[in-house]
DNA sequence: TCATTGGGCTTTTTT
DNA sequence: AGCCCAATGA
């Protein structure tokens, strides 16, 4: 491996440091990603186990693409074996291997955001407070801010600002919800996200020997965007790094945009503090974008106070000036857009893939879908309400959360009136109480309705408290032996669950409805996959909580020729030739929320720079002259933004005074221009519609089929895999019924199937 | 217990 | 404008 030749000279000292802490500043489009890997694959050539590595990144997404670009260096099996993940899900899985210790079960739940909320919007109203002082999104945000600080009640009960606080703001009882939240976590068997991070803490912290285990274990570890890890995530890589101090971590404060989820902009700035010895590297030199694109990023940045010393540069060409365009209304911006990526995509012969549309809030999504879909543009929106966010499919996951673990409370309050039972509001409430006062789950109370607490029940309740009862303990029977897609199947129709939805029998049902198929579907191909894989973990837990920390980003669209809708939070590590940002609007953007204090501001400015730094050939900045906000049409100001880039650098346009009819010609013009394509329909569902007979179709044939398809492969064989696409047989393991192929598949990476169960077609 | 209706609130960003 | 929730009546 010649690294000289792949590094400049920065690059190559960062991936050539010896050993103990150091810190890469990576500005944007400097080739962090790069670095990251070829570190990891020289310790690797050095002789570092694989195992030995811990390695952290933002996204699931991330964390696959950098594992597959190692495996091309020190080959998948051996990079298969390194510790990489988000926080979340690598600590969830030491969490769950280290449970017992912290009195939870091995398959305690993870809560969601939505569920958390649930329970303490419950818990307040227990309380009989005020929903109006004790507003339910508001205490989950500060609890969520208390346990990313690991301020536990304990501490929180001799913190006298705290205590402060919540006097001035006249809610005295917040401790005492703060603490009734975490009693009701534990009974129910539940862990929030926020706790995936502090109970690692705490594991760490009370079990010198676990710490000792795993800090011996993680030999180094390695972080990415260390600009938006929060005090948990920091003192989690403190204390594991302690033994070797071979941490890495790789950030850029200019691109620190998590504040909200309490991200710390000190980690990054203070690490030089925490390890004196710490080799700092800076890669300044921009291999992404223009000189122009650069240069008003940097423009733009520089009216940040807070930032480490650092200019991004590039040797790029000089390329077009940044674009700014004014329109009349949020509908004509959206018009033009979609207008000039019809025009680029033609002219430019640019594929959809390489425009990226972003916005500050979800909602701006809406009338820039509908401009696409006028103009028979594929798109797909990432991030607003995700399909595992869904209600209809929620209620599914929690009859399976249920079945795993019966003590899930959020899981049993969703299901155990839908399908309607005749168990509403009062008999819940009458089950809460004995709940809290036995201290055991709302389930447990239920099963033995008939030794506790009979009295408060009529003896039909009691029966339907306790046929309900039954019914989940037969489910997790047939757990037992069925995998989640078939179990899944079989618990909808023992439910009667699309029943529910068909008599329904409007649009909305029968929508839900689908959606459930398709959640199936998804199932299917789950199963099909753990199974094909030599390392599958085909279990219902495993499943659970792939599927409570997956994001939107981690779905691979079925089309890949789609233009791409996102808000600027969630395009960072992305990058498309032809940017558009859009609603660039005071009380938008910067969002009226965040103006309180200098930081604020500041946090908006970065994601400004994040957003403009994504565009690798053209960036063009729209605002709009009045915009349609909560149901009204209301007057806007231009983004005090577009004067903090140097004028060099724009280029503005102004179509205020020229618009619909302008715009409206350009489309009835060019319309027939474009393949009758079928707008992109339910493009956010993250699941196609279209796949779904096949993929049932294929589950079947694969179970009576099972044995019956052998082919004989050879190493340099050219096959196909349904969902892989073609690759080429890297190894043959011949060995019965176990023998198994790894495959170099051309765009989804290196795997190894099990013969008997994956489907290859030779070529 | 369920269905309907009217009122109020929303839109900051996410693992 | 749309969604969620609470209150109301059956």
């Amino acid at each position: 491996m010649n690294f000289e030749q792949l590094l400049n000279p920065q690059q190559l000292a960062a991936v050539m440091h010896p050993g103990g802490p150091m810190m890469i500043i990576a500005g944007a489009g400097s080739g962090k990603t790069r670095v990251l890997t070829y570190r990891i694959a020289k310790l690797m050539l050095d002789g570092e186990d694989p195992f030995g590595i811990l390695a952290l990144t933002f996204t699931n997404k991330a964390a696959r693409e950098m594992q597959e670009r190692i495996a091309g260096v020190v080959g998948e099996s051996e990079a298969r074996n390194i510790w990489m993940g988000t926080f979340h899900s690598v600590f969830a899985k030491i969490l769950r291997r280290e449970a017992g210790r912290l009195g939870y079960p091995t398959n305690f739940t993870i809560y969601d955001t939505e569920d958390s909320q649930k329970l303490i919007r419950n818990i307040i109203k227990e309380m009989k407070l005020d929903t109006e002082i004790y507003k339910p999104k508001q205490i989950a945000s500060r609890i969520s801010i208390m346990k990313n600080s690991l301020i536990t009640p304990r501490v929180y009960k001799n913190t006298v600002e705290l205590l402060e606080q919540d006097m001035l703001a006249k809610r005295p009882e917040f401790l005492q919800v703060y603490i009734n939240y975490n009693e009701r976590l534990f009974r129910a068997g539940a862990m929030d996200f926020d706790d995936l991070l502090l109970k690692t803490n705490e594991l760490l912290a009370k079990f010198p020997d676990v710490l000792m285990k795993y800090q011996r274990q993680f030999r180094h570890i390695l972080v990415d965007e260390y600009q938006d890890t929060n005090h948990s995530q920091y003192l989690i890589i403190k204390a594991l790094g302690d033994l070797h101090r071979n941490i890495s971590v790789v950030g850029d404060d200019s691109q620190s945009i998590y504040s909200f989820r309490g991200a710390n902009i000190q980690n990054i700035l203070n690490f030089k503090r925490d390890y004196p010895e710490a080799e700092i590297y800076k890669l300044e030199q921009n291999y992404r974008s223009t000189k122009m694109i650069v240069g008003a990023g940097n423009s733009l940045i520089s009216k940040n106070k807070m930032r480490l010393d650092k200019t991004l540069w590039t040797s790029n060409e000089e390329g077009e000036k940044i674009k700014v365009v004014s329109t009349l209304s949020d509908a004509d911006e959206a018009r033009f857009i979609a207008d000039d990526i019809a025009e680029t995509h033609l002219k430019q012969h640019a594929a959809y893939s390489d425009f990226a549309i972003l916005y500050r809030t979800n909602s701006q999504s809406r009338a820039l879908e509908s401009a696409l879909r006028t103009y028979n543009i594929p798109y797909r929106i990432y991030g607003g309400l995700s399909f595992y966010q869904r209600k209809e499919i929620k209620d599914v996951l929690a009859y399976l959360r249920l079945i795993v673990n019966e003590k899930d409370e959020e899981a049993l309050r969703r299901i155990i009136n839908f399908p309607s039972r005749k168990i509403g509001a009062t008999t819940l409430d009458k089950l809460n109480v004995l709940a809290g006062q036995h201290h055991r789950s709302l389930f447990e109370i239920i099963e033995h309705i008939d030794t506790r607490g009979a009295a408060a029940f009529n003896g039909p309740t009691r029966r339907r408290l306790r046929d309900f009862a039954l019914k989940i303990r037969s489910l997790q029977v047939m757990a037992e032996k069925l995998n989640v897609y078939e179990l899944t199947k079989e618990l909808i129709k023992s439910v009667g669950l699309l029943e529910a939805y068909r008599k329904e029998g409007t649009q909305e049902a029968a929508n839900r409805i689908e959606n459930i198929e398709e959640l199936i579907n998804a199932m299917s191909e789950y199963v099909e996959e753990q199974r094909e894989l030599e390392d599958g973990d085909p279990s219902l837990t495993g499943f659970l909580q792939q599927v409570a920390l997956i994001s939107d980003l981690d779905q691979e669209p079925e089309n890949h020729n789609v233009v791409t809708l996102m808000t600027i939070h969630m395009s960072k590590g992305l990058e498309f030739p032809y940017i558009y940002i859009s609603g660039l609007e005071e009380n938008l953007f910067p969002s009226p929320l965040t103006l309180t204090t200098r930081e604020d501001l500041e946090e908006e400015r970065r994601l400004l720079y994040v957003a403009i730094t994504r565009a690798k050939k053209r960036c063009t900045l729209t605002y709009a002259r009045m915009r349609y906000r909560w149901g009204h049409l209301y007057d806007t100001e231009p983004s005090r933004f577009l004067d903090e880039i140097d004028e060099k650098y724009l280029e503005r346009t102004d179509l205020t005074t020229r618009t619909s009819h302008l715009l409206d010609a350009d489309i009835f013009d060019e319309t027939p221009a474009y393949p009758k394509s079928k707008p992109t329909g339910n493009v956010n569902s993250g699941f196609s519609k279209t796949i779904r007979p096949k993929n049932l179709k294929r589950l079947q044939d694969a179970r009576s089929t099972q044995s019956a398809v052998k082919i004989d492969l050879q190493k340099g064989d050219r096959v196909r895999h349904a969902r892989f696409g073609s690759g080429t047989v890297l190894e043959v393991n011949e060995n019965g019924q176990d023998s198994k192929a790894k495959i170099k598949f051309d765009h989804t990476g290196t795997k190894t199937l099990i013969l008997r169960f994956a489907k290859l077609e030779k070529l």
